[in-house]
DNA sequence: CAACTATTCAATTGTTTTATTGAATAGTTG
DNA sequence: CAACTATTCAATAAAACAATTGAATAGTTG
C-alpha cells in the first residue's frame, strides 16, 4: 500500500516544518525572548546581534510555522508567540537538550564558576524561605516583561533602575535575583551587583514559565 | 559584553544541534520507531522507505545529538532512543505540530475518512469500558514492541497473525485495537479486517506513550 | 580462512538554507 | 504631502544538507 507511505511522508513533512523552526540557534532565541513577552523587530534584533531584514527573515520562518504571531502598532510590527503551548515545548526541549547534551551541562557551569559563589538558590528552598518572609524576591526583567506575568511575591526591578533602588531595599532580608531563566544573565550580574554593594544575594536560575512548570510537576508528585 | 553574546551563541548553537535532528521528517519518523522498541538498521529502511545507507547516516546524526544510542547484537546494529524522556519529547513536539498546523489535523481526518465509521474511541472511555469488561484491548504492533511495553490489559496480537485469531477471540465482547501511535495505520487496518468479519471493533488512537501521558496528565488534574 | 552479511564511510550531486545588501512598502509625523 | 521610521521583500553569494552510489569494514558462518 503505497498510499500510506505517501500518507506518512506528508505528515512527516508538516512535523518538520516545526523542527525546522528549531534548527536555527537564532531562531531559537527569538522564540525564547518572546516567550517572555511581544516584542519588536529591532528590539529583537539589538537583542540577539542580528541584522534587522535577517530577525524579520527569521520571524517569517517562525510565523509560516504558526510559532509566532505579528499585529501592527503605530508603524512596529509586533511579534508574540502563537500561543502559551509554545513556551512550555521551549522548556521540553530545553530539557532535553540540557538532558542529553553534556556540553550545555558544560557552558552553564562556565559562567556560574566565572562569577565566584554563583550557585543558585533551588526553587523549593525559596518557596520556603520566601513564605517565612526571609528573602526579597526581585524581578530583574524589563518592566513590560514581569507584567506579562511573573513569580508570585516577586517585586520589578528592572536592571537598569537597580542601582537607584539598592537603597529601597530592605537590609536585614536577603535578595534573590531572576530573570528570564536558566540562559539569561541579567540574574546573574543582578548578584554581582547586589554583593558588590555589601548585600547577601543568590540567583534563582527558573524564570516564569520554569516556576510555572515546577508548580504543575510538584503538584503532581504531591499526590 | 561581547562575552555573553558569544556564551549565548554556543549555548543555542547546542540547542539547535537537537533542533536539527527535528528539521528531516525522515529523521522524526525514525525516532518515532525507535521509541516504540530497539531496531537494526535495516528494518529501519524497510519501515520508512528508505536506502539502508541513508537509514545510516541519519542514525548517525541522531546519535550525534545522543538521542539514539546502539550496540551491536551478532552483526547487526541494534538503535534505541537513548532515554525515556525523548519519546516523552516526541510526544510534545506532536501535541505543539497538531495545535498549530491545521494541515496535519486535516491529513489525519482524511484517513479516518477514507475507511467508514473510523472515529476513534476516546481513552476514557475505553479505560471505563475494558474496567466492565465490556471491550477487548489488542495491541497489533510486532510481540517485541509489545513486549517492551503496553497498556496494561491489552493482549498482543500482532497484524500478520490476525486473521488467524479470529476465531479465537471472545464473540459477545468490542474489540479496540491500537498500534505505535495517531500517525501509524496498522491499528486502522486491524479494524477494517475485524469489520469485515462482522466483529464490532473501534480504533484506539493513542499508542503506549500517549496512554502513560495521559494517565499523568488526568492524575494531576483530577486535584 | 573464504564467502557472506549488515552496516558504515567517502565522494558526488542537486537542493535548501543562511546572511547580506539595497530597494520597496506601509505607516506616521511635522 | 514631504520626510522619516520600521519592516519587509528580492537578489545574491556562501554554506550546510540530503540522497545516491560504490567501496570499505567488522563480524559471522560454513
Amino acid at each position: 500500500m503505497n498510499l500510506e507511505r505517501q500518507w506518512k511522508d506528508q505528515l512527516y513533512q508538516e512535523f518538520a516544518r516545526i523542527g525546522k523552526c528549531l534548527s536555527s540557534p537564532k531562531r531559537l532565541e527569538l522564540i525564547d525572548l518572546l516567550a517572555q513577552g511581544p516584542k519588536a523587530v529591532e528590539q529583537l534584533a539589538k537583542l540577539t546581534g542580528m541584522s534587522v531584514a535577517n530577525v524579520s527573515q527569521h520571524l517569517q520562518t517562525l510565523h509560516e510555522s504558526r510559532l509566532v504571531r505579528s499585529h501592527k502598532r503605530g508603524n512596529f510590527v509586533i511579534y508574540d508567540i502563537a500561543e502559551p503551548s509554545v513556551a512550555e515545548f521551549m522548556i521540553s526541549l530545553h530539557r532535553l537538550s540540557e538532558k542529553q547534551l553534556v556540553e550545555i551541562q558544560k557552558l552553564k557551569s562556565e559562567i556560574l564558576h566565572h562569577s565566584v559563589n554563583m550557585e543558585p538558590i533551588a526553587m523549593e528552598e525559596l518557596l520556603v524561605r520566601m513564605d517565612r518572609g526571609e528573602v526579597v524576591l526581585l524581578d530583574v526583567r524589563p518592566e513590560d516583561e514581569y507584567a506579562m506575568g511573573h513569580i508570585p511575591g516577586a517585586i520589578s526591578v528592572p536592571m537598569e533602575e537597580l542601582e537607584q533602588h539598592l537603597t529601597s531595599l530592605p537590609a536585614d532580608k536577603e535578595i534573590v535575583a531572576y530573570c528570564r531563566g536558566p540562559y539569561c544573565l541579567m540574574s546573574a550580574q543582578a548578584v554581582e551587583i547586589l554583593k558588590s554593594k555589601g548585600i547577601k544575594a543568590a540567583r534563582l536560575e527558573e524564570g516564569v514559565h520554569e516556576w510555572k512548570r515546577y508548580m504543575e510537576d510538584s503538584k503532581m508528585s504531591s499526590i
